[in-house]
DNA sequence: CCCCAGGCGGTTG
DNA sequence: CAACCGCCTGGG
């Protein structure tokens, strides 16, 4: 991706196939909120601002050394139209198209493994709303502090903070029964059970088995984790909106295997086509 | 008071 | 294995 970059900002034009506030916005993340007509937020203790003036036109406010980072995470490197082609070709009917037509400029973002993985265990029986507040406090609580001139922010925790923490201080940020399931995860990878390095070099079957041995994650979470955490875009999520929709636009039944390797992105596609058609903007 | 929220673990038939 | 049920918490 080519861009300029003056005053703290990279400017980008001829971006295609991707909006922000959809990107953002389709549940994939916890940590961007839209802030003074700006999308902002952190990843791996980097913070950034987001712009979108035209449909083909992106800013980004951010150091210029994480402009590159900044550009996988927003998978801005992919080819979304073969992406979408791809998803086409492996279903049949109008409603996959439909959906591909109403979110549009979705992105499966990049996201960091181990904050993904906690991410998507607090997600379980859980709103949007309180996941983002649980998952802030865990950063405030116990995340790197950074400085950046007048701004303060956190990074998110890393294992040992977790670890180090203890089941109840997690407990004690609202976390509810999944504590638990926070401090096994941590634990698991203090003492090396759970090695997010060699997760990262396994296939997606692999991968998903590796997933479902930490308490708390079932096959649900392990398809989130695998496919927003680990770029596996095959890993495809059923969740109460996707049975759902299987059930009102595919009763013969879907046959997941048989809907390629992007098919975790055309699940982000229906499941942001169902929420936007029943008005569920949370 | 109820129900639900992008599930999961444990138990039961 | 399928069908249940309880679960921390906060909001409607």
């Amino acid at each position: 991706m080519k861009y300029t970059y003056s005053n703290g900002c990279a400017f980008f034009e001829n971006v295609s196939d991707f909006d922000i506030a959809q990107t953002f916005d389709c549940g994939q993340c916890f940590r961007f909120d839209l802030v003074d007509g700006y999308w902002q937020g952190i990843s791996c203790g980097r913070f950034a601002r987001f712009n979108q003036p035209s449909p083909d036109t992106l800013e980004i406010y951010a150091d210029q050394a994480d402009i590159d980072y900044w550009v996988t995470f927003l998978a801005l490197d992919t080819d979304y139209s073969a992406v979408k082609e791809d998803i086409a070709s492996k279903f049949g009917g109008q409603t996959i198209l439909s959906a591909m037509e109403c979110g549009s400029g979705i992105r499966i973002l990049r996201q960091h493994p181990w904050e993904t993985l906690i991410s998507f265990i607090i997600s379980q029986n859980n709103n949007i709303p309180r996941i983002k507040k649980i998952v802030e406090s865990l950063c405030r609580e116990f995340g790197e502090k950074i400085e950046c001139g007048e701004r303060v922010y956190y990074a998110f925790p890393t294992p040992e903070a977790l670890y180090n923490a203890g089941e109840s201080a997690i407990f004690a940020l609202k976390t509810g029964f999944r504590a638990r399931y926070i401090y096994d995860a941590a634990s698991r990878v203090v003492d090396g059970r759970l090695n997010i390095d060699a997760l990262c070099e396994m296939d997606s079957d692999t991968l998903n088995e590796a997933l479902l041995e930490i308490c708390g994650v079932g096959p649900k979470v392990a398809a989130c984790v695998s496919l927003f955490g680990f770029g596996h875009t095959e890993a495809f999520p059923i969740d109460v909106w996707v049975k759902r929709i299987m059930l009102k636009y595919y009763p013969d039944g879907l046959d997941i295997k048989s809907l390629g390797r992007y098919a975790g992105v055309a699940q982000q596609y229906l499941f942001y086509y169902e929420r936007y058609l029943g008005g569920d903007k949370n």
